[in-house]
DNA sequence: TAATCATTTGAACACTTGTGCAATTATAGT
DNA sequence: ACTATAATTGCACAAGTGTTCAAATGATTA
């Protein structure tokens, strides 16, 4: 067995089952499928974020709305919205000066009522 | 209509729907919930520690095996192994010079189970 | 046109996070 | 005892994140 350490640090030589190493191997996703999944649990990962989803599963609400049911600033309330707009996860529609908010995406609702369920035991 | 803006920055004044807020408002969990959960799903949130689960549900494996399958660094993985033993997710068993990890909550398995379904439509 | 207000935006900030590096611990073999 | 090695740990640092503040935008009303 060759006694070197490859530059980026991974250990080259160390015990390895190359067996069950290579059975995992086979059964891994593609890299891209990883990282739309951090991706997305990622923007879970956050209490105000999942505050705001869960108030719009109940209830189509303004920017001011959730701000106030959430007890915080309305910009702090306006960047998530930005971001989880971006994320297709919420969509909104303009009425006068106010913009009323609602998911757009179903699957995350049972997404969290599963992450609910791993919570509350 | 008072003009004021409270001191933490939460707008006072503005229109609110005070019954959508009441009634979503009965709904919410309790702030601990919320953080929990959030805590849950940031943990998820990392690519890293997603190959890792989704390998260890597949495999128990020893660090270096991990290591290898991710090409990132045993101290990388060690790193990230203590944060998923903090967290009650993984559990390990020592032999020899080697530690065996495995998944020690198939919750969370269901979980990013859920996410895949959400990730590959 | 002004004034008001809901919302958005950009910049700045403190804070967190993931990883590399080097040192350390623990176990096994010689 | 000495060496080798699997794993862990502490430190440091770059990159990322969430919020605040102030300013800007866009819509409504006087």
């Amino acid at each position: 067995m060759a006694v070197t350490v490859a530059s980026d640090g991974t250990c080259e030589i160390q015990y390895i089952d190359r067996e069950k190493v290579s059975k995992v191997l086979s059964l891994m996703k593609p890299e891209r499928t990883f990282q739309e999944l951090a991706e997305t649990f990622k923007i879970l990962g956050d209490s105000t974020r999942i505050k705001i989803l869960f108030a719009l599963s109940k209830e189509e609400l303004c920017v001011c709305d959730l701000a106030h049911l959430l007890g915080v600033s309305t910009s702090a309330v306006s960047h998530q919205l930005r971001l989880l707009r971006n994320m297709k996860l919420v969509k909104f529609r303009k009425e006068g000066k106010m913009a009323y908010y609602s998911l757009d995406d179903q699957h995350i609702e049972t997404l969290f009522t599963e992450g609910l369920r791993h919570v509350e035991e």
